[in-house]
DNA sequence: TAGAGCCTGGACAACGTTGTCAGGTGCGCG
DNA sequence: CGCGCACCTGACAACGTTGTCCAGGCTCTA
């Protein structure tokens, strides 16, 4: 198998381009490179002449400098790495970009992965990231174990958490009130007159699906109602599941009057089977989404701030690089209900 | 002492955490620096037992290889850059996601950055990326001179270009078809009886919304109607400006019947002020959106593929970056045509 | 006009990793 | 019993950049 020797071996295969360096640079402009380098970075102590026949080799070259060499030297990559669970989730989306807005103003560049809520690759990209040596990491959880981020956040990797809790370290995190918002969200159902009254929502082993059925709980019981279990549905919000969950609350001898979802997914497909139902049937979901307020009813909604959960979690990780280490700290974030009318419907005879 | 200056030069200040190093963990394990190396990239020629004492002192001491030495050494990064233009707008979410899938399956990771529609901001960030030497570019331009990318593609960066041309240089682009979409969108109204229509969309100077322009003139002009310059609207897609659009041709002695809407912010607002009328008018949008099928009526739209955007893009991307070089390529995809209700409306007298 | 001080420019090492190559050990075969 | 061979292992240079330090040349002043 001669492909060993097959390769330009003595020059490892690397400079595939064949980028000018700045020695290359420094030929070019008959100085030394120590002077490309000021020139490069806007140092002071160069002629202008100087700088000129430099600028000019630059340009002539087409030269860029290389950041990972200056990240080596350096140690600073200005880049943070954000693990989200699904990029092309509405959600996210804002989220996401809140995070690259604040990034952007400290000069940091955005390295973001999606998890697809599965532990382990949430494990694999933070790891990935922390070998990059981003300086920063934001992570929404897939998993409920982030011990393995503790060498890292030992090592120096700013860490914040956001949408749900960091599991068994201790660590900054940006939290929705889902817990008060579920509650004000069901109490409003409760206020309307209803007592049955559903739930449906994500597996129990995530925080935030886990806190909302909490929330749905504790309005309840402030009610005094007692809950049933067929009213409840967790599990995964693939629109078969939750489909047949709706339906079978809404039938049956005492069927549910009102619904509570869990999130946005969950919402949209539950209005699906309402809109095929004949009988009118109250809904308020977890989190707000686009022309929710166009629909007929307009469905009510405990709205959440994505941009807010990101903007602040940046924000705290930027603190945590610039200023000293403070302790960890638990933000959460109040949640806003937004009345449009399918929230407001009395219990169907 | 001879030279033992200060300290800071002897341990430049970039440790910030003190990470471990091959070295430290060679030091440990009591072997030699390339062991390690050996171990860590799980090449072969290692003891059993050497191999045991190494990954014990890696564990012990925390030790994770730093990518950055090693792109250095290597010369590729396993990293792509994506510039698009709103992270936070649902269009471009599946098509960032589909992206990151097809470079997660070539073991890459994903940069990407917002250029907020601003063709330098869009510059900064394409080189910016350059920098750090990703092994590729998928671009969705906002502006529309890209010769600021031809030293690097020359330098051996796979770049390929989404959703809109390239401007003045030669590379691959992935589009869909605006042009066909639009007409047939625009000849499905006037199939409904419709000779008034209306369209309503981007700045020009935006391929997309140029090519829809396009295609709504040519269904017009192949069904022999003049079209009135009161009937067009192009600009910004703020909510304002689009709806004082909208109402302005709604309104008057000789309203149009019809809307054509140019992408899916654009559909959105024109819903909201079609809410408002009392007349019916018929909508066909460019752009799919979720929920465009629970509105009453539902909205017919010109739907794009936006993960297969970025999936064919990244495809050829790597493509580009596994097999030689190919001649740069135009590749379109079809639209497909979504009928709902709102588009079979026929004139309102 | 000479010495002191300032400014510019360049040589050099180091960042942490990997490719190359040479040395060293143990084993089998002649 | 000795030679070679296969296999492991480690020393070293290089990737492209930046921090440090020193060498000149210049200006300014006494």
């Amino acid at each position: 198998m001669p492909e060993t020797t097959r390769r330009a071996d003595r020059h490892p295969g690397n400079r595939y381009g064949n980028r000018p360096t700045m020695k290359d640079v420094a030929a070019r402009a008959g100085v030394g490179l120590k002077t490309v380098s000021r020139v490069v970075n806007g140092e002071p102590g160069v002629t202008p002449d100087t700088e000129r026949r430099v600028q000019e080799a630059i340009d002539a070259l087409g030269f860029r400098r290389n950041d990972s060499a200056r990240v080596l030297r350096k140690g600073r990559t200005a880049s943070i790495g954000l693990v989200l669970e699904d990029l092309a989730d509405p959600f996210y989306g804002p989220l996401s970009r809140a995070v690259e807005e604040v990034a952007r103003s400290h000069g940091a560049l955005l390295i973001n992965g999606s998890s697809a809520e599965d532990p382990e690759r949430e494990r694999e990209l933070a790891l990935a990231l922390c070998a990059r040596r981003v300086d920063g990491l934001v992570v929404i959880p897939a998993g409920d174990d982030h011990r393995y981020l503790e060498p890292e956040i030992r090592a120096g990797v700013a860490t914040v958490f956001v949408d749900r809790p960091a599991g068994r370290i201790d660590a900054d995190v940006v939290l929705s009130d889902n817990f008060g918002g579920a509650r004000d969200g069901v109490a409003h159902l409760i206020a309307h007159g209803h007592r049955r009254i559903g739930f449906i929502g994500d597996m129990p082993r995530i925080h935030t699906a886990a806190e909302r059925l909490r929330g749905y709980r504790a309005a309840m019981e402030d009610a005094g109602i007692r809950v049933e279990d067929r009213w409840m549905s967790l599990g995964v919000t693939s629109p078969e599941r939750v489909r047949r969950a709706a339906q079978e609350m809404l039938s049956g001898p005492d069927p549910v009057t009102a619904v509570f979802t869990g999130n946005n997914r969950v919402t949209v497909t539950v209005v699906r089977v309402l809109f095929e139902q004949s009988r009118q049937v109250a809904l308020v979901g977890f989190d707000d989404f686009e022309l929710a307020d166009l629909l007929r009813p307009g469905v009510t909604v405990v709205a959440q701030d994505a941009a807010a959960l990101g903007r602040t979690a940046a924000e705290r990780l930027f603190r945590q690089l610039d200023g000293g280490l403070v302790a960890p700290e638990r933000i959460e974030l109040p949640t806003r209900l937004i009345t449009r009318g399918s929230g407001e419907l009395p219990p169907a005879g």
